[in-house]
DNA sequence: TAGATTGTTAATCGATTAACAATC
DNA sequence: TAGATTGTTAATCGATTAACAATC
């Protein structure tokens, strides 16, 4: 299925979900365009511009059906069948770490089979409830279990080394913490890089010079 | 000043500045647009227009020289007099800690002065050698020391009515990885929102429908 | 001088905003 | 029917890409 939405507006999706719980919390029932733009930020065109990129999910003359509205955004984002994308973290650090306890919430659309770390201290324990195994078993369980998504929060140094040894294991896309630019190795797969030292040095940026 | 440059080319500078160090510790003495474009998955037009956006780096028939344009965008990205933005922690969970580590490193051009949290078991311990205060001395601090930025780590719950309390403490900017919007409570504030539930989201997307 | 590569202007592309007919 | 609000087309805006004169 080839997606008609844009990725600015793939990017705004989680935001509107955000609001439309919130509202549904409230005991909300139904939104107009131009409520959700003010509450948003945004512009009531591109508030509807953005859902008819999916279908109208609206009604003339009403406007939209809070629960409808957020049950059709839940299935883009998490599936409408509700299936979970299998995925495994490599590098158990901090930064590992508190990634999983988002990678672990239920409404995420991800299923966290398996931890990796290269630091055999770690091997045997577990982050957040999830076993952590040695980076050399990583061929291996990929070829039983076929994880789709791998979050890598390793070190600048090896990152690189690790993205290689990445490669023909199958996955389909990254959440990629790590320093090393992925989409060199992986041309065909979603390389979704969350640098946070590059939005650190943009916001330094901004603050002196805007 | 004002900055000419837009908010596509700031958010383009530390990819370059990645690049142009990696450039510099291997020893190379001067790159092409198109070379660096090749490298950095863009075009020579866009470099070159990038670049342009600051005054002219490079030479022409010749090329940039690496280590004027690294320094160059050192300048923009830290300050060309090397001072450091005064910065507060708030929030030392397990994001906090991470975050901070990215923080204390000293390219970023920012200095963290303090972390604050609630938990008055984590108060007047540290994190990674930052210590830590109550945010009940919040303000008395705020008063004293002048932070410009606040990096917020705190859990949904709290986010809200933390932000209240941070109005009119002097903050020039935030890096808020809480799922708090900030700009509403800050319209004239520069906020950088590292969300990182709605980037696992719309990998998701991405990785359903895509 | 010839070749290379920048700086800069013009053309293209895509995303946002505005407008308005359709319809509840 | 009148008012409201969507769905959708058209206009605008901004960012990217292409082109080329300037110049090393």
């Amino acid at each position: 299925m080839q997606s008609k939405a844009s990725l600015p507006v793939i990017r705004r999706l989680p935001k509107y979900y955000r609001y439309l719980s919130n509202m549904k919390n409230n005991g909300i029932k139904k939104v107009s365009s131009s409520e959700l733009a003010r509450i948003m930020g945004t512009t009531a065109s591109q508030v509807r511009q953005d859902f008819n990129c999916f279908g109208g999910f609206g009604q003339q003359g009403i406007g939209y059906n809070v629960d409808t509205l957020l049950h059709e955004i839940s299935c883009l984002l998490f599936g409408d069948e509700g299936e979970k994308l299998p995925t495994i973290l490599i590098g158990t650090g901090r930064l590992g770490t508190a990634v999983s306890s988002f990678l672990i919430r239920d409404t995420n659309g991800y299923k966290l089979l398996a931890a990796f770390d290269k630091n055999p201290a770690l091997v045997g324990q577990t982050v957040n409830g999830i076993p952590i195994h040695s980076v050399d078993d990583l061929e291996e369980f990929c070829a039983r279990e076929h994880p789709v998504v791998a979050v890598l929060c390793v070190p600048r140094d090896g990152a690189g080394e690790l993205a290689s040894s990445l490669v023909g294991l199958g996955f389909k896309g990254f959440w990629n913490f790590s320093h090393y630019d992925l989409s060199v190795a992986f041309p065909d797969v979603i390389v979704e890089n969350v640098h946070l030292g590059d939005s650190l040095m943009s916001l330094g940026y901004r603050l002196r010079n805007e």
